[in-house]
DNA sequence: CTTGAATAGTTCAATATTGAACTATATAGT
DNA sequence: ACTATATAGTTCAATATTGAACTATTCAAG
């Protein structure tokens, strides 16, 4: 069945392919995620684990795009397992700063060894050549994307400041 | 801020592009749905717009990957804003055919003459040509997911039955 | 300094989604 | 026919997310 017609701008047919594959996608992994993780914790997790170093919750709220009430959630929900650890911002005592522990270390890279599988299998249909040859596009509408994150596209109004700590999954 | 590690697996950085362009997609989307309309409600709005007839709820959970109670609760919603009507199926005295009204199909339009101006304002960055040189590998990928939806990478199993009906967003 | 606005984080009510239980109907095997 | 099992839909408790209120601290202007 066909997703979108092809009469649709271009650009909706492009945004609905990408939608359904963050979904069937993610709807695999989450499946799979051990230790009782969430999508969303794991998130809190693999950025550290990529990006390493300390973090305030604020800008894990914004790399993510969800409030700040959730990332709140989350890393309770991560510290109570012990997966990170947080102290008081020692430059600024209304804010934190969160890490990854060995443990949260180790329960990503069990996540991601659940997956693994997945890139045998995908390879068996698709070339590595294939993936490299698309990045590069996908990254440039990420990064448009991020750039113009809260501007509505009618007054191309100023961007401002703090941006591009887009994360996903 | 670079999103995913450049030694990481093509495939990886491949599915991160993917779910922060869904991201930022669906945030700036969501935002501006009118008609209180739920990302999940539009959904079906669209789904019937673009495929029109009648579907069974279940149906609509599988489309959209999601459990009977989810479309329960987005049909209600739906059918108390007058979005979409119901009746019991002839055939089948357990089941239920969902349909969309003319009002149904008009804030369907309305919600996507939100997103309209963004097809001027992204082709400024990017070209047709672009978005159609991508589409038919990202069909394909996703036509692959869609297949194997709920397969283990490992044992090779036997498609089931009934697919093929995915949708976003 | 002191006051007022902004910021970091938490909490809470409201809403959506899930997974499981439950009801009603259909289908298959005997 | 009769019983057992499967299926369509709803409901409900549990959980996650949001948006707003709230607390504590910082920053800026006078």
């Amino acid at each position: 069945m066909n997703a979108t017609p092809p009469d649709d701008p271009l650009l909706f047919r492009f945004f609905n392919e990408i939608g359904i594959i963050e979904q069937l996608s993610r709807a695999r992994f989450e499946r799979g995620l051990p230790h009782d993780l969430t999508l969303s914790q794991f998130r809190v997790l693999n950025h550290f684990a990529r990006l390493g170093g300390e973090r305030s919750p604020l800008r894990l709220a914004r790399a993510f795009q969800v409030t700040k009430g959730a990332v709140t959630n989350a890393v309770q929900k991560l510290e109570a397992k012990g997966f990170v650890a947080t102290r008081p911002d020692p430059d600024d005592r209304r804010g934190k700063l969160v890490r990854l522990t060995p443990e949260g270390r180790k329960a990503r890279d069990d996540a991601i060894a659940t997956i693994l599988p997945l890139v045998p299998f995908m390879l068996k249909e698709f070339s590595e050549e294939e993936f490299a040859a698309v990045l590069p596009f996908l990254q440039r509408v990420r990064a448009f994307l991020d750039e113009n994150r809260d501007l509505q596209p009618e007054p191309v109004a100023s961007g401002n400041g703090e941006r591009s700590d887009q994360d996903a999954p």
